[in-house]
DNA sequence: TAAATAATCTAACACTGTTAAGCAAAGGTA
DNA sequence: TACCTTTGCTTAACAGTGTTAGATTATTTA
């Protein structure tokens, strides 16, 4: 019966539009904003039919989270196929992933929870500031006065922040890395950078 | 007046009640739980008078993020004293920023926008899954045989998974890095990894 | 054409943040 | 003591949220 496929064709439309609507919502206002009726009212119709292609909202995120990673790993696939040094691989696929992330920033969001909306940065008051600041002094400190640029400073601060907030990130999203692993990639990456400012 | 004192530090009182009530229902049920209501329930009154110390539940996440960033620092300057050498200071002073994220764990989700309700890591299926075995395959691929240990091979996944995503948060979170900046991290970080596997 | 099935909507529930109106107790003033 | 004003707090409501049950309409089948 071709019939019974169009009409599943049909389905799968619907479902696809509500993803491509959840998406355009999101990006327009945030994730913050994305709600089941706007759902609906993009895609023409009523609340509870969404309920027909998806549990729920969570569900939603899923399948977007689920196809993010599927982008994620295509690009991924691309880069390797644009090298062939093993190195050179690795090094595009970590460009490929960063990428990705401003490219389709609100699917890396979802994927890695990193919220956007509230506070910490608009009201930048002192006690905000206070505890960047330390580290910021006490890395200028340790750099010798020769190559003790305010660029080299704040290279070395990022690079240190960022490794330890992302690990922080990584265990608290996903409990999946061994104790002696955090304090091993800690010491490691850490130690490294501070050896590597002297 | 005496009296007006009093009255002042009961006010006090129970605007650190709302407070403590926000962190206390956190803790127990997650922060997409906090409602004015519960808030309003634990300090045994109505919700409406929670508008008479806070703007808005914003306000409430702002004063316990700032809150924390005060913790944070004090926790810094302590493990300052406690060494003198400046990079043995340093990495205390990390090592205390480590152990702050997960001793206030709820503190430092609100200040750095780390989510952690949905998806992406119950159901872990092979779409999720494939980026993260790309980029591990590919660093087992690197790492010379003699070396090529599983637990070798996760920690520079992970040191290199968390720069470029601690990275990629603050940038998300706070705009406050240059894109030469950025790109100098990512270069540095990535390259001294991928050097150090060899 | 009549019955059965599928597609869709309306209405409701229990919740959310937030505001306006009202009540009741306390304070100051005559 | 009597009145008036201020304060503290509550009730009720609005507009929004996710989600479900029931009714209604349209389509397919017999």
């Amino acid at each position: 019966m071709a019939s019974k496929d169009r009409i599943l064709r049909l389905k799968d439309d619907t479902r696809n539009n509500i993803l491509a609507a959840s998406i355009d919502i999101v990006k327009e206002e945030g994730w913050q904003a994305l709600s089941m009726r706007k759902i609906a009212d993009k895609i023409e119709y009523t609340a509870p039919i969404i309920y027909e292609y998806f549990a729920n909202k969570d569900a939603i995120l899923n399948e977007l989270t689920r196809q993010g990673y599927v982008k994620l790993g295509n690009l991924m696939q691309q880069a390797i196929s644009e090298h062939s040094d093993p190195a050179e691989q690795l090094e595009a696929m970590w460009l490929a992933y960063w990428n990705f992330a401003f490219a389709e920033k609100e699917l890396y969001q979802v994927m890695y929870g990193v919220e956007v909306n509230c506070c910490a940065m608009q009201n930048m008051c002192p006690d905000i500031q206070k505890p960047m600041n330390m580290l910021w002094d006490k890395i200028e400190e340790i750099i010798p006065a020769d190559k003790r640029t305010e660029e080299y400073v704040d290279t070395k601060y990022y690079t240190c922040w960022s490794v330890v907030h992302g690990l922080i990130s990584i265990n608290m999203t996903r409990k999946l890395t061994s104790d002696e692993m955090n304090k091993q990639v800690l010491k490691d990456a850490i130690g490294g950078i501070i050896a590597s400012m002297k």
